[in-house]
DNA sequence: CTGAAAGCGCTTACAG
DNA sequence: CTGAAAGCGCTTACAG
């Protein structure tokens, strides 16, 4: 053009790509500076075959869970030079659906989490050439990989820590219908407290908003008899739920243990500071796009497997572990 | 294809543009549903000049304050059908550039948080044809509207706020050097100092992590004469030091008052409750992206104007008003 | 080493 | 109403 050299020539020289006469290369260098050149990505992406971009799809994209699950998608996809083209809050099956069809021809792969998908409609919904990743769906939805929090084993595990320091009457405080994760941590809730005890079992309905664990909260501190213990399905809820007990003056954890799941950033800055089962949630970001790199690159490679997430119980105060240990 | 019509046909059926008569639309919909098809979307916005997609350029992508902000463009975003193209964590201004020039042909418009680019910088990066909306950027920096936090206004009305309480040696943790909002956040602590305090106005380094403020904190602690008020310049640096002073004994707010900037959700939970000053985090995210949507609908109408939101003090514990007042 | 040409998958005047 | 053709801005064999 300007540099009085072909197209060609200019792509080689900005591509690096075949080999270049240095006068020339540097007659390119020296137009593309001048006029400010950028290559327009969409008609390199229409010939390549490449974007360089992952669509990241997620329910939501607020609040101290998904900035974290974000962070590690982000920093992984930064080490590996890749965008990221975030679609969030798809309410239902064809909302997600949509979202997917407007991200074919712009991204290379996409990362799925959609707690209230089922394997059929994600099929249906996911282009069969692209690759995919899915996150903590259920059941081993379709063709693509999965990772996994293990809901199941860290809310067995927190009730069954709440057992062992003595609790009799343990309430949970359930996430969304219809939810994956909140479907596995009212199961493990209801194998901890074992045959006998969960019919007895207070299950209050919530929706992993702070608010929803509010009102909870607000029928715990009023039910008769009232349990001496709680486990919230999330910390957001369990954080709300704090507060109703607060304003009710309900004591936490002297008069009732509180926990929670999760272990968002917040949970340790409360008062009291909230027992909680650790999730990886910036691992299980990081780790899902690591493996949709791999499938990108080497589509052989990709295995329709599932990965689980192990979790943690971090004991802070709110449990009364203390109090109880002192009697 | 397989309905026996032209691509052509194909086209404006799906794009519902053009005349076509119903028998063909059913072959073509029936078609398109038989074979999963959808439109390449590279190919698509290389023709129309459209990509109907965001570019969204951010220091950091991670905590509660990029949270709130990133919900603010979200949310706009998703009412005008636009999709988000994030790009995180630019230390520099080259690495700036070259994220703003993968995204040339990839989106209509640029969003840009850019806290330690100047004007020139920010030009040059900028291809001149890009519509571009700044954030919390320094002056006028170049052709772009830009939409600002009144870190200046908030800032001084916090100080002066401590002074009317009576707090007589009052401390800052500053933000990172050379980052925009820190200036203005102590140039306003300052301003409220006036001339003959500021001499004695201790000021402490610090980075926006909480880690910084922890670390102010243990230098608040062992100061002698100990301040008897901090103002730290955002929320996680107060709630760092407040960490550090309660390890060390000193008591918020009957031993130090301390407050802090942005009224992160964290902040009314932590105990004592975090006196603050509220920015208008989401709102600064949706209507910076509408400004941009404007200037990408009509070209014509962007002004290089500045918009400055306004702050509000929000006064809870951690500043001693209470006891303050009781006296 | 360099350029002319084909082609990526669409959309849109332009004929018919 | 419908199709053939041109063209969006690139990259990449293919000749020379």
């Amino acid at each position: 053009m300007r540099a009085r050299v072909s197209t060609a020539s200019v792509s080689r020289v900005l591509n690096g790509s075949g080999a270049v006469t240095e006068p020339t290369r540097q007659r390119v260098l020296r137009a593309a500076q001048y006029l400010r050149y950028t290559p327009h990505e969409a008609a390199r992406s229409l010939i390549t075959r490449r974007t360089r971009t992952i669509g990241v799809l997620l329910p939501d994209i607020h609040g101290e869970y998904f900035s974290e699950l974000i962070r590690g998608i982000d920093r992984a996809a930064r080490l590996r030079g890749l965008h990221l083209l975030v679609s969030s809050s798809h309410g239902d099956a064809g909302e997600a659906a949509l979202a997917l069809r407007a991200m074919n021809g712009r991204v290379d792969g996409v990362l799925v989490m959609s707690p209230y998908l089922n394997a059929k409609s994600l099929d249906a919904a996911l282009p069969s050439t692209l690759p995919a990743v899915l996150l903590n769906t259920p059941e081993q939805a379709g063709r693509a990989p999965a990772f996994v929090i293990d809901d199941f084993g860290g809310a067995k595990a927190m009730v069954e820590h709440l057992r062992a320091l003595g609790y009799q009457r343990i309430a949970h405080i359930a996430g969304p219908e219809g939810n994956y994760e909140s479907a596995e941590r009212l199961r493990g809730f209801q194998a901890a407290l074992g045959r006998t005890l969960s019919g007895r079992a207070l299950v209050l309905a919530g929706n992993f908003t702070e608010e929803s664990g509010y009102q909870a909260g607000q029928q715990l501190a009023a039910a008769a008899p009232r349990p001496d213990a709680v486990f919230a399905a999330n910390d957001m809820m369990a954080i709300g739920c704090l507060l109703a007990l607060r304003e009710a003056g309900v004591r936490v954890p002297e008069d009732i243990a509180l926990t929670g799941f999760d272990d968002i950033p917040i949970a340790r800055y409360i008062t009291p500071p909230l027992t909680t089962v650790r999730a990886q949630t910036t691992e299980l970001g990081r780790q899902s796009l690591e493996e949709l790199a791999h499938a990108i690159e080497d589509r052989e490679s990709a295995r329709p497997d599932r990965h689980t997430l192990s979790t943690q119980l971090v004991i802070r105060e709110s449990c009364g572990q203390a109090q109880r240990r002192a009697r």
